[in-house]
DNA sequence: TCTGGGGTCCTAGGACCC
DNA sequence: TCTGGGGTCCTAGGACCC
């Protein structure tokens, strides 16, 4: 914990829900939901409408849409968002060298290590600027931000402050902001954890700081017990660092319903080893243990692991190995899900002396993908509802649904307002996939060092940015974010 | 209303080594 | 024969996060 509130935390807004209704002016102020649109998925995003209507994340899409049966129900464009995620960590890269990502639209920002001026005034600034900023440089995305004194209190501000908002949780107050937040406010304790806390009577943080760290401990173990009652207690030292490398690469899918038949098995772990490898090899990494995942059809989750003697990239190997790996594994009632991953990474292979038990794998016939996709029930070339597409004639849209052969699109884009919906024929030549459509403060390539110091306000265009909405968070007493 | 996908970290037992 | 103690690696499972 700091003397200076200079943690910063950035949170963008629904993120995956607003890329969409940013990219698709029609959806703008209606429900969306994407995630998984089949019978099995889950919502990964709602909108701010959606959320209205009782949608969330993780949520059963089957759920949400006896909810919100009008709702749009998209599949997620990882693409699309990894295009925003960048702008926005390059823009944070230019207030701190001490950026650290925690997800695809999650970041904590080491003010001080920056240089920034840390007094709460120029922080709330600050913290307008880099809000408007973001609008600006990703067409339209809203971000919410929280700064205190440590990452605990930064995360929390931001969570406060949501959505569109910002709060700087005054040096000092840590203790009042903590006590009366249910325990569960502690990133770290979910479901299970605050289970066996209710069952040792704690139910909000004050509890939590109260309790001895000998019952924590011994009801939480070691290293959760520790750390709660010290973030409780409102000493967090821990430090914006940036992410070190990746340590697992993993690959998994649930069927539409339960695989019983080996060869379909088979076919699935050998191509999910395959693009498991394939990753690898993009990343240039080696990996020495191999693991396959399994859900059965009771939900019971299994997972088989084997270190090999030295590090593989290869595909085949992986391959071999997964398939060996699940071999042993019943297949019962069925597999609901199946993953292959990949950890143990070298920077170097290290091909073993003795590649012989897992070619001693019984392994079964290996299908065709085409077959593989019609056994899973999974039209090949289905249009996914969300996806970017363009037709000859009609020009750029997204595909708003398809089914007995036809697909629907709305021709529209960002920067079209509301387009016409049109019915296709699902084999039309002349509608084809679409790549993203180029922003432009995206910058893939580009590995420079950032410009650290004065801020980026100097540097911005002189186009000046529209105020979009009001700051909310002002009002929540305590805090101080002068407006 | 049955529960995604991609990760990280922790625990606990057993093997193995000195 | 009546059996320590510590360290590391491997495996499996589980909690949690977004």
């Amino acid at each position: 914990m700091r003397a200076t509130a200079s943690i910063l935390h950035l949170d963008l807004d629904a993120f995956f829900a607003s890329v969409e209704q940013r990219d698709k002016p029609s959806l703008r102020g209606k429900p969306v939901a994407v995630g998984g649109v089949g019978d099995r998925g889950v919502v990964a995003t709602a909108s701010y409408e959606a959320r209205k209507l009782g949608l969330h994340s993780a949520m059963s899409t089957s759920q949400a849409r006896h909810l919100a049966p009008h709702a749009a129900y998209l599949s997620p464009r990882g693409d699309a968002y990894r295009q925003s995620s960048r702008i926005v960590m390059a823009l944070l890269g230019e207030l701190s060298p001490l950026v650290e990502p925690l997800s695809i639209d999650e970041a904590f920002v080491d003010l001080e290590a920056g240089g920034q001026d840390t007094s709460p005034e120029a922080i709330a600034g600050l913290v307008r600027e880099l809000r408007a900023e973001i609008v600006h440089r990703t067409e339209g995305l809203h971000a919410s931000v929280g700064v205190g004194t440590s990452k605990l209190m930064a995360k929390l501000g931001s969570e406060r402050a949501k959505p569109n908002g910002q709060l700087i949780v005054p040096p000092g107050s840590e203790r009042d902001v903590l006590s009366p937040l249910p325990a569960n406010a502690i990133p770290g304790v979910g479901p299970a954890t605050m289970d066996r806390l209710s069952r040792l009577g704690i139910r909000t943080v004050g509890d939590l700081r109260e309790a001895s760290v000998a019952e924590l401990v011994r009801e939480l173990g070691q290293a959760v017990g520790e750390s709660l009652h010290v973030l409780a207690s409102g000493r967090d030292d821990r430090a914006v660092s940036p992410r070190g490398e990746a340590k697992s690469i993993s690959v998994e899918d649930t069927f539409d319903s339960d695989l019983t038949d080996p060869a379909v098995i088979a076919s699935v772990i050998e191509r999910d080893a395959r693009a498991v490898a394939g990753r690898l090899t993009r990343a240039g990494l080696f990996a020495r243990t191999v693991t396959v995942k399994v859900r059965l059809a009771d939900f019971t989750t299994l997972s088989r692991s084997r270190t090999l003697s030295g590090a593989t990239d290869n595909p085949e190997r992986i391959a071999a190995t997964a398939q060996a790996l699940i071999t042993g594994v019943r297949i019962g009632q069925g597999f609901r899900l199946i993953g292959v991953g990949v950890g143990g990474f070298a920077q170097a292979a290290q091909e073993e002396l003795f590649v012989l038990d897992d070619q001693q794998a019984s392994v079964a016939p290996v299908m065709e993908e085409r077959q593989v996709a019609s056994a899973l029930r999974r039209g090949s070339q289905s249009w996914s509802p969300g996806a970017e597409v363009e037709h000859d004639e009609h020009g750029r849209g997204w595909v708003w649904g398809s089914g007995l052969g036809v697909v629907t699109v709305r021709f529209e884009t960002r920067r079209t307002g509301i387009g016409p919906v049109r019915s296709l024929r699902a084999d039309d030549p002349a509608l084809h996939r679409a790549g993203l459509l180029p922003m432009e403060f995206d910058h893939p390539d580009e590995e420079a060092e950032p410009e650290h110091g004065p801020g980026w306000a100097r540097l911005r265009p002189t186009s000046p940015t529209p105020d979009t909405g009001a700051d909310r968070g002002t009002s929540t007493p305590g805090t101080s974010d002068p407006g």
